[in-house]
DNA sequence: TGTACATCAGTGAACGCGCGTTCACTGATGTAC
DNA sequence: TGTACATCAGTGAACGCGCGTTCACTGATGTAC
C-alpha cells in the first residue's frame, strides 16, 4: 500500500522540526517565514501543509521538541556532583548568549510565546512542567516539593539574565549581567527552603 | 515663519511614542505595523516619516520612553518604607500579567529587543542602566555598589517570572510562578551581599 | 481689523516585496503479477 | 526477475493581503501688511 517506507515522511517532519527550532530561536516566531523554514529543511514551501496544519502548528510542535531537549540536558546532569551549577554556568555563558540558534527556547522566545495562539501556549505550558520537574530534582534531590519552588525561581533568573545580557550592547555590562545571574542563583539555592 | 506653533509637531510625536508604547507591548515589535501604529495615534500612515526616519527609529524612541516611565515608578517609591517590595508585588501581580499593554517594556519585549537592530539595542542599553541605578538605590539605599548586583538579579527574576506567568495557560500554575518570583526576590534580598 | 499668502503637518494612493496558504502537477517509490 | 502501475511526498506557481516606505497633494494655520 504505502509506496514510500512509512518512516520517510516521519523523518522529513522531524527534520522540519529540528531546523525550525534553530531558525525560530534565531529570527523569532514572527520573524521566520514558512518559505524560509522549508528551505532550511531542504524543501519548498508547498510541501509544508502535507506535514502541518498551519505555521502555528509547526511552532507548537517545535516548542515542545525544544523543551524536551532541555529536559535531556538536565537529566544527563542528574547523577553528577554539582550538576546544576555546571548547567547554570553553561546557560549564563557568553557562548550561550551569542548562540541563541542552538540555545534555550525560553531564553530566545518566551515573550513571543506569551503573545502566541492558544495551541502554542498549550504546547509550552505542557512541556515546561517537565522541565521544572527535572530542575527540581536537580536542585533538591531529596525534597521534590520545595525543589519546584526554587526551580521556578532559578528558571526566572536564567531566562531573565540571558535575555538581558543579549539585549545589552556593551560587552562588559552584558558579562556583568551573566555573572550576577550566577550569583543570584547561588544565593537562592543557599537560602532556607519555603 | 513657523505656521503652526512649534509645540504642535512635538506634541504629535509624543502622542505617537505613547500610543506606540501600548501597541508594541501588546502585539510585539514584529507584530505591530506602521499603519496600525499611526491609526492608534489618530493619524494616517503617510505622516509617519515626517516624525521618524524608520520604524526602528520609532521603536528605539519608544523603548527609551517606556524605560523612563519605569524609572519614574521606581523613584516615586524611593522615600517609602518597603517601597521595593510593594513594587515587586505590583509587578508580579495577575493584573500586570494580564495587562502587558500598560506594563513593563522589558517583560513584554526583551527577547525581541535582543534580536533587534543596533539602534534599538543601543536605546535599550542606555536606558536600562538608569533603571538599574534606581532599583539599586531602592534595594540598598546605603550601598550603591552591592545594590547594583542585587538589582540585576531582581530584574532578571521580575522579567523571567512575568514572561513565564504570561506564557503558561493554566491560571493556577501561572499564579504559582508569580508567587515564587516574589519569594525568590525576598530570599535574594535577605542574602548577604557580595 | 481684514485679507492674501507662505508654510508645512498630515493625507491617501501607490511602490515592490514577502507573508501564510492553496492547488494542480510531477516523478520517485514499493508492490503486484 | 522484469515490467506496469498505484501511491503520495514534494514541486512551484499563484492567491489575496499587509508590510515598510515614498511622494504628489491638500488644507489648516499664524503672519505680514
Amino acid at each position: 500500500m504505502a509506496r514510500y517506507g512509512k518512516e520517510h515522511k516521519e523523518e522529513t517532519r522531524r527534520r522540519m522540526v529540528k531546523s525550525a527550532g534553530r531558525r525560530l530561536k534565531k529570527d523569532g516566531l514572527d520573524g521566520s517565514g514558512v518559505a524560509t523554514l522549508m528551505a532550511d529543511a531542504g524543501l519548498t514551501n508547498g510541501a509544508f501543509y502535507a506535514h502541518f496544519a498551519s505555521k502555528d502548528d509547526l511552532i507548537a510542535a517545535t516548542i515542545a521538541d525544544q523543551l524536551q531537549q532541555q529536559r535531556v540536558l538536565l537529566q544527563e546532569l542528574a547523577g553528577e556532583s554539582d550538576g546544576f551549577m555546571r548547567f547554570v554556568h553553561g546557560y549564563l555563558s557568553p557562548e550561550h548568549r551569542d548562540d541563541a540558534e542552538n540555545g534555550c527556547p525560553s531564553g530566545a522566545l518566551l515573550d513571543e510565546v506569551a503573545r502566541s495562539s492558544p495551541v502554542v501556549r498549550r504546547a509550552y505550558s505542557e512541556s515546561i512542567r517537565g522541565v521544572v520537574d527535572d530542575m527540581a530534582a536537580l536542585v533538591a534531590p531529596g525534597a521534590p516539593a520545595s525543589g519546584r519552588g526554587k526551580a521556578l525561581g532559578c528558571i526566572a533568573i536564567l531566562v531573565g539574565s540571558l535575555q538581558l545580557a543579549r539585549a545589552i550592547d556593551d560587552p562588559q555590562e552584558s558579562a556583568t549581567v551573566l555573572a550576577e545571574g550566577v550569583r543570584s542563583i547561588s544565593a537562592l539555592l543557599a537560602a532556607p527552603p519555603g
